[in-house]
DNA sequence: GTCTATAACCTGATAGAC
DNA sequence: GTCTATCAGGTTATAGAC
């Protein structure tokens, strides 16, 4: 673990403080002060390597975003799989990656609101909208209703609970090991709510 | 009630502009100039009424938090009521609130980041989670599940939408009147839904 | 490539006239 | 209560030495 920071090059450590501190603070209330002594290096560097705290930000922005469909379009392209297998696996794969980044979601979406046109075209969501298997499989279930309706509630049972988690876990409620926990549990309960909610 | 500008007192008018200013910003993207500009009043007659920034922000917070769970805390607490019809109140009234206010669960919950004990006590997560009608009606159906799991499906159906709101609207699949009919859709199917939910 | 020093600008807040 | 003018501090970015 101490080779992570000691063997990076400069620019790579950069990187990694940047994705820390504006994943956590978001952009506005990010000052390039807290990525420099966050990476330990100097505050000129970040200029030298990234030009603008702008174009840093829009580098770590890429990539979350990358990380965000990343899990989600494999599947949902994928053509040999049932419907419901698809659902098992998206669930799973979703709720691994989000446990290793919980703000994940909340950090993209708010920042979406900042820099509303920069990013939007950087989301395959046409793709999965017109040319995913996934969508065609629920087509094929429920021809009358709009198909994104089953996406959303997929999306919104998975990722929710995310951007509550400050909520539940701050107010003592749950620890981070009981949501975790709970989490874990969604991973069998969701597929096999999405599956009664298919059959309506 | 006055006009909605014109009898507005100043204080009213700065407040008014404050909540569109922040809800649509953050905190720390917006500039006290701002909201000024918006309210068409003198910069420094905002610290006049409200001393600092800081302050007028958690004025606005406050507000914000109250409407996130007025529309919850009546239903989830009724114990006159069953259980299927709470679920269809509790979704109607908050797709109709959401609808005039799409940005509000962003905004709160991403302020939480930032802010992270400040809010929190504001929130009556206790109260719905140790006292509501509500959770105990979901615990007689399944008592050997933790209750929050159907709560946070619930509320990532109706709430998930609106939080991915810009991706859909922006890219030029729906727009403004698209989303809304969505959602009014969605007042019918998520009971349904949430009812098959409940039988397994 | 890395550092120090500083420029150039912006932001929240206030003093003081009216 | 409202305005103008301005301060004090902080922020991004760069120039220039090493």
């Amino acid at each position: 673990m101490k080779n992570k920071t000691k063997d990076q090059s400069t620019e790579e450590k950069i990187l990694v403080a940047a994705r820390k501190v504006f994943t956590k603070k978001g952009f506005a209330a990010t000052r390039t002060r807290d990525i420099a002594e966050e990476s330990g290096i100097n505050l000129a560097l970040l200029n030298y390597y990234f030009k603008s705290k702008e174009l840093l930000f829009e580098a770590v922005m890429v990539e979350k975003i990358a990380m965000l469909f990343g899990q989600l379009m494999p599947v949902l392209l994928e053509t040999d799989l049932s419907f419901n297998k698809k659902v098992e696996l998206v669930v799973e794969r979703y709720i691994d990656m989000l446990l290793e980044n919980p703000d994940l979601p909340i950090f993209v979406m708010s920042e979406l609101r900042n820099h509303p046109d920069r990013f939007l075209e950087k989301m395959p969501v046409d793709v999965i909208l017109r040319e995913s298997h996934f969508i065609r499989q629920i087509q094929e279930k429920h021809p009358d209703q709009n198909p994104i309706h089953y996406l959303m509630s997929i999306l919104g049972m998975v990722i929710f609970p995310f951007v509550m988690k400050p909520v539940f876990t701050k107010i003592g409620k749950t620890d981070e090991k009981g949501f975790k926990a709970m989490m874990k549990e969604r991973k069998k309960l969701i597929p096999k709510w999405v599956e009664a909610i298919m059959e309506i």
